[in-house]
DNA sequence: CTGAAAGCGCTTACAG
DNA sequence: CTGAAAGCGCTTACAG
């Protein structure tokens, strides 16, 4: 790799000069810095930026830590994290926690890693990146496991109630009002619902949407249509299966993720109900395998990408002082309409 | 943050006897020894890395060069050079082509982006990585890609035929082998399969097993038999059809891919014809929907966390130039036996 | 056993 | 417009 002292000796200028030129400051001839600019081109030069981050204390670099890098969400946040990276010229450090196969879905058990995680944070501060995002492999609140440190740091499929923290979230509220009220405008009335883990709370922020419409279009949510699963396949099975088997069986369901919603496709198959004929089924989250089922499944896509191009924004935009209040944003998202429920 | 510095100051001691205590070097007295590591824990120090890279020229981390971050396949590698990176106190730097979008499944396009690939290369090279490892999302050769650099480069779900280059792949021949036999020893007899693309290499290697396992037991594969699709699930689909309609219908079938193998239970359903009883099926990836067909797919396993982790290694071995000669390595797949073929 | 000093490759006041 | 020099935070011969 040449260097710029090595640049300079060919140009026949100081160093300092081949700096300003390279980086359009200071002042320099146009004729020198032709001269320059050629063989910077001819030797295909390239700052170090290592020295050059050494001297300048600002990197370049963004630190990414994600809890799980093979959970479902975390390859397009990481997508978005990229892409504003590779346009802004920015470098991005990864580290993975491997939570999934130390924690599986008990999260509030993190805390117990609170010395790894720290740990882990200081290793990419000691790497002199210039902020942090965090990637949850849940959307919930993880408050007082990471140190305050004295860089930006951007939650994301997480977040937590620190006041001077910063998140990008997604809006579970509304979206879960629009599937509901799909529902009801295909003149759907027994609508049932099989919510997440009960404690958390995108279960909790959905099921308000969700009842919000029903109480404004004047339906009545019978208790028995409420089921309580812990996100996963077979759950969603159980659930579906006590509830087709009631009797007053419910025309719509609302399964809060789609492997629940897989899970009901199942029940419904096993009891020869036609989807979305007799049962209409909205699932949550877009997941590859809602392509897949049978029929496929009609859900919800959360902005993962812009989830993560608008963290490593907001990184920048703190860094640059551009932006001096902390970022709480909560972005929208989007109903998937495939096969799975009835269209007006 | 604290300089080493600082600690020599509050230490007594100059920065050169922290830095032979801090990694371990030169001779210190026990005493001092033990006031400067008081004085280090005390005050949380942490070397900047950045600093000692300049000067060592040797960076501790590695640059990973992936085409696209959201292939089903990419994660998982991620993760093994992720836990290599982890035990063995070095970064990850990251870089996401995002090819996907730019050339679908036109591989041989990526020709097109070797000046974004190269220019990539640099970046990461002028952030001094110690090596490179690039994460195809197709396992293919890319000769003639990237341009010859002066740090160990090496290729994982990919591969190149330049003799001085080093891949982490796995073995298409024998798990293809191992699926026919195990639809043999399950005494089927009209086994058909449906490959990817005709110009795949992977295609071409599956086809090579499975046909040498026919040939061994001296079962005939009726050309009729054999159908070339493109990886995808409606291919997949559309070539079932065929092959079931036909008037000699296969009682197994071997799909390539998961998605085509998708593609096969749906034609399967469509026709009423009961899986396994009637239709063993075979798939290949054990990608996530894998689980959540109907039924649940038997398939293979690629070995991608233990290529990561490969590829990581051999960098170093590499750079510590422990191994001298060219790193190729072929792991081995693992047949992941669910519901939808019989067993014996 | 310990420390002064050079140097890794840059940037940036400052002087001319 | 241009350059000499200091300094970012480390490591490492070398001398004592």
């Amino acid at each position: 790799m040449i260097t710029i002292k090595e640049i300079a000796q060919l140009a026949n200028v100081s160093v300092a000069t081949v700096s300003y030129v390279l980086n359009n400051t200071g002042s320099v001839s146009e004729e020198t810095r032709k001269r320059v600019l050629e063989i910077v081109n001819s030797h295909n030069y390239r700052a170090n930026v290592v020295a050059k981050s050494l001297r300048t204390s600002i990197s370049n670099t963004v630190g990414v830590v994600v809890e799980d890098i093979t959970v479902w969400n975390s390859s397009e946040i990481i997508k978005g994290i990229s892409k504003y990276v590779e346009q802004n010229n920015k470098h991005l450090i990864l580290t993975d926690l491997g939570l999934l196969s130390k924690i599986g879905s008990n999260f509030q058990e993190v805390i117990k890693y609170r010395e790894k995680v720290n740990n882990e944070i200081k290793l990419l501060l000691s790497a002199q990146v210039d902020g942090i995002i965090y990637i949850g492999m849940h959307d919930r609140e993880i408050d007082n496991v990471i140190d305050k440190i004295n860089k930006p740091i951007m939650y994301t499929y997480c977040y937590t109630n620190e006041s001077s923290s910063n998140y990008i979230s997604y809006d579970n509220i509304d979206i879960s009002y629009k599937i509901a009220e799909t529902f009801i405008k295909n003149k759907h009335t027994r609508i049932a619902v099989i919510c997440g883990s009960y404690d958390a709370k995108p279960s909790y922020k959905r099921f308000c949407g969700f009842k919000k419409a029903l109480d404004d279009y004047s339906i009545t949510l019978d208790p028995a249509y409420i089921k309580t699963a812990n996100w996963d396949y077979e759950q969603g099975y159980k659930c579906a299966v006590e509830l087709l088997e009631g009797k007053n069986p419910p025309t719509a369901i609302f399964a809060m993720n789609d492997l629940m919603a897989a899970g009901v496709l199942k029940a419904a198959r096993e009891l020869s109900i036609n989807i979305p004929e007799e049962l209409s089924v909205i699932g949550f989250d877009n997941r590859e395998l809602s392509m897949f089922t049978w029929p496929a499944l009609t859900t919800v896509k959360i902005p993962l990408f812009e989830m993560g191009y608008n963290a490593a924004q907001g990184i920048y935009q703190i860094v640059n002082r551009k932006k001096i209040e902390n970022s709480k944003h909560i972005l929208s998202c989007e109903l998937i309409e495939r096969d799975t429920a009835t269209r007006i």
